[in-house]
DNA sequence: TTGTTTCCCATCAATTCCCATGTTATCCCA
DNA sequence: TGGGATAACATGGGAATTGATGGGAAACAA
């Protein structure tokens, strides 16, 4: 699982070290690394392991082959996405075109959220992270345990 | 998995590179190479390796002899495909039938979508993928967790 | 022959690998 | 529990490898 936040810094070939959390957590996939794409929602990048892309593969799957969200679903997140090798010391090479869509320059803040994580400029999550504190205080009556995935049957 | 979109350049050969992340993605089949087929959606091309085709070849055998899909995947996919071997240095030769049907010259762009792939005349992916991205972004809450493959129990 | 396809080799840039170093956190023991 | 030893983590730079591309020679077909 993905917890925590650390903002770690970018060398001038583009290479930072991913938080030695995240790293333990992907081991173990066909590759070593992690997948990471521009999100569509934002100036930020999501990404997650081999486990995460399997999960969006099949949730893509159970869509219909000729559904119009399935195709962009397909092309905004595997056609986006990078395989990101570590080096031997855990770092990976950010590409310019993911570096640009975050705005990432110098320094880069990894963010934990469970199956998934979020690269972001620190200034902007610095902004995002203390409006994400405030409406949390004001929902959190919203926070109800959830159903577990057996008794979900679904 | 095929996952990330790169532009290659077509030479007056008519040979492409394939990006290495591709083939990787299908070494160790019977040939060195990948098919590749024409979309029966629109101008691209289609293509996948030796795991892809298998998976297509136990989906016809699932389905009824005159089922019109089941004639739609054997003509128009194993009917249409080519098998294109890499060259010593990872390149495919595109034949001009191929070519034509996606109005590839000088560049295309190749796609990874998971299982499969897609290759692109680049103009033409420039304004499919900006759409995609929007349209992802207002669809997004169509991804569903999927069912473990534990909980369905198949 | 003439045109086409396949194989081989050269080049250049981009990426990866390797080694070195500072810094922080953790462990061990008196 | 203080403090030194050890390991883990983050960072920097040079060297070696890989990837993409271009062109020529050889094999093949018409």
């Amino acid at each position: 699982m993905f917890v925590s936040t650390a903002t770690n810094g970018i060398d001038a070939k583009g290479r930072v070290s991913v938080p030695a959390g995240f790293r333990s957590n992907v081991s173990g996939g066909p590759f070593d690394g992690i997948y990471v794409w521009p999100s569509f929602d934002g100036p930020w990048l999501e990404g997650g392991g081999q486990a995460l892309m399997d999960d969006y593969l099949d949730m893509i799957e159970d869509m219909d082959p000729y559904d119009e969200a399935r195709q962009a679903l397909e092309q905004s997140i595997f056609g986006a996405a990078r395989t990101l090798s570590f080096d031997a010391n855990g770092r990976i090479t950010l590409p310019r075109e993911l570096a640009d869509h975050a705005d990432l320059n110098g320094k880069a803040t990894f963010v934990g959220l469970g199956r998934r994580f979020e690269i972001w400029n620190p200034e902007s999550y610095d902004k995002r992270a203390s409006s994400a504190r405030s409406f949390a205080k004001e929902n959190k009556l919203k926070l109800r345990r959830p159903r577990r995935r057996e008794e979900a049957g679904a």
